[in-house]
DNA sequence: GCCAACGTTGGC
DNA sequence: GCCAACGTTGGC
């Protein structure tokens, strides 16, 4: 089972919002890399839900992807906010994943704090100028990360 | 294929 | 609100 983290602003959807939810569907992801780790993801992977643009930016929780990837149909929709113009039915270039609720840390894991962490310098999320939103986490990153949840 | 201009991300 | 860094677009 691979971990991953992902990032979302907390006005979208919050690790609250989906705990109330249970479930729910991460698309709006519009960028190539990002996706194809969207893509890469597979039932039961767990990831870190990263609370971003916000006054506390920082990891959330944990969730667990419950189906890999499918065309993101937002992608298509005029009316959302991530409609993708040159997006069609037969040639839809976007993917989402359908996500449940595990667990919401009792406090936020500050970004200012991951970064302190020597076992998290290769993260994405901590390197200067990183703007992907989807990432692979090895195990020794999952176990260093949990260690600071409380 | 280059690269300037522009739009977006996201911390602070 | 600012701004650094990045990705994308489009003229040439």
């Amino acid at each position: 089972m691979a971990h991953w983290l992902m990032k979302s602003e907390p006005d979208e959807l919050s690790i609250e919002r989906l705990a109330q939810l249970k479930t729910a569907r991460w698309d709006g992801v519009r960028n190539y890399q990002a996706r194809n780790f969207l893509r890469s993801m597979a039932l039961g992977d767990t990831f870190f839900f990263y609370h971003s643009s916000c006054p506390e930016p920082g990891i959330a929780g944990v969730a667990r992807i419950t189906a890999a990837a499918y065309p993101d149909p937002t992608a298509l929709d005029p009316h959302s906010p991530y409609h993708a113009p040159k997006a069609c039915e037969t040639n839809n270039p976007w993917s989402a994943v359908t996500v449940e609720h595990v667990r919401t840390f009792a406090k936020v894991i500050p970004l200012a704090l991951l970064k302190q962490q020597s076992a998290l310098e290769e993260l994405a999320l901590v390197q200067k100028g990183s703007r992907l939103s989807v990432m692979p986490v090895t195990p020794e990153q999952w176990s260093a990360v949990l260690q600071l949840a409380h």
